[in-house]
DNA sequence: ACCTGAACACCGTTCAAGT
DNA sequence: ACCTGAACACCGTTCAAGT
């Protein structure tokens, strides 16, 4: 899938790196559909809750979820093609599970209750998978640009003024800083809840 | 694609759908890729930002936003199957385009900098973008359940406390009260990068 | 000038036949 | 007991032949 996407992905292809048959192929797994959910779950076992090792604990709520958050991100951006999965399945094999369980238990060990945990958990989890599908969705190879053709062209730069004053204000950070600067907002946010209560 | 999802539309389907052949529909477009560029397109024609006509000028940023927000996360809801679509491809096309113009505008219209602008934009739309990724990813019909068969069943829940005790603590409020409230997360964080400069 | 039935190429899946 | 070549069903796309 990481050479080449979910799409060109094939049965037969895979037999031939494996030297086999297809047919046997099915005697492993119950079809594609299910090697799909093996793929997710493998991306999700690269991911590491800090605090798991007693060395490496952090220091605050905000540091582990931040570290926790961006281990999400970077297994991603390593994999970009398995994103259509992400978006085609939800992701409750054991290693899906087990990532979100030791981060919201992670939470409520800083105190936090287990409500505000979840909903903490939540949006940090919506917002890195939302930014990873938006960053790496589709890159479109030379081929399917031509086949949109000059679909765009049309397009008046000054129509857009905002999304340019915009773009050229980002284009000066790399993107793991912007990831990292939308993080803080939300991280800002919890903690004014935290306080709150 | 509302109807049976974007792995059971095919061509010949929506030629009989149209009592003409599949032959006559690639006399209109490209191709099935093409296709699903329009269905994005489509989705997208659906949001309006608010103060876009005269009458129904939001009173603080918080609302325009907030509005905005929940304007595209209604429209994915009302066309769930859209969504792997949108981690296929980037929404680049006119209607994509002007939603983020309005957007950015009417942020730097309330007096944010076209960079703060921009990444409470981005944070916004990509925590939006997972949020409906995550819940509406691939509802599992009957048949892909048992085709996954037992490889859950042997899940103890006691593993689970803390994922436990958050699902019995989000169970009471409603999904969309759920997305407002991770939103206000970000909300929040964004006014305090606001203040602060 | 426009349309279409039929074919081509490709891929997921299955099975009768081998070893 | 395990493997596989070949076939089946299905779908995106194209084209020669019609009107």
């Amino acid at each position: 899938v990481d050479e080449v996407g979910t799409s060109a992905f094939n049965m037969r292809m895979l037999a031939d790196r494996l030297d086999t048959s297809t047919a046997t192929l099915y005697r492993h797994v119950a079809g594609k559909e299910e090697l799909m959910v093996y793929v997710v779950e493998r991306l999700l076992s690269g991911i590491q809750v800090r605090g798991e090792d007693q060395d490496d604990r952090p220091g605050t709520w905000q540091d582990a979820a931040a570290w926790g958050a961006l281990q999400f991100y970077r297994a991603i951006s390593q994999h970009p093609n398995v994103l259509p999965l992400l978006a085609a399945q939800v992701p409750v094999g054991p290693n899906g599970l087990a990532a979100r369980e030791r981060s919201i238990g992670t939470l409520i060990d800083f105190g936090f209750p287990a409500p505000l945990a979840a909903r903490a958990y939540n949006a940090l989890a919506h917002y890195v998978l939302g930014f990873a599908v938006v960053q790496h969705a589709g890159a479109p190879g030379p081929d399917e640009i031509a086949a949109l053709g000059n679909y765009f062209r049309g397009l008046d730069p000054e129509l857009y003024p905002a999304t340019i004053a915009a773009a050229d204000a980002l284009t000066e950070v790399t993107l793991e800083q912007e990831f990292l600067d939308g993080l803080q907002f939300i991280l800002d946010g919890i903690d004014r809840a935290r306080r709150r209560r």
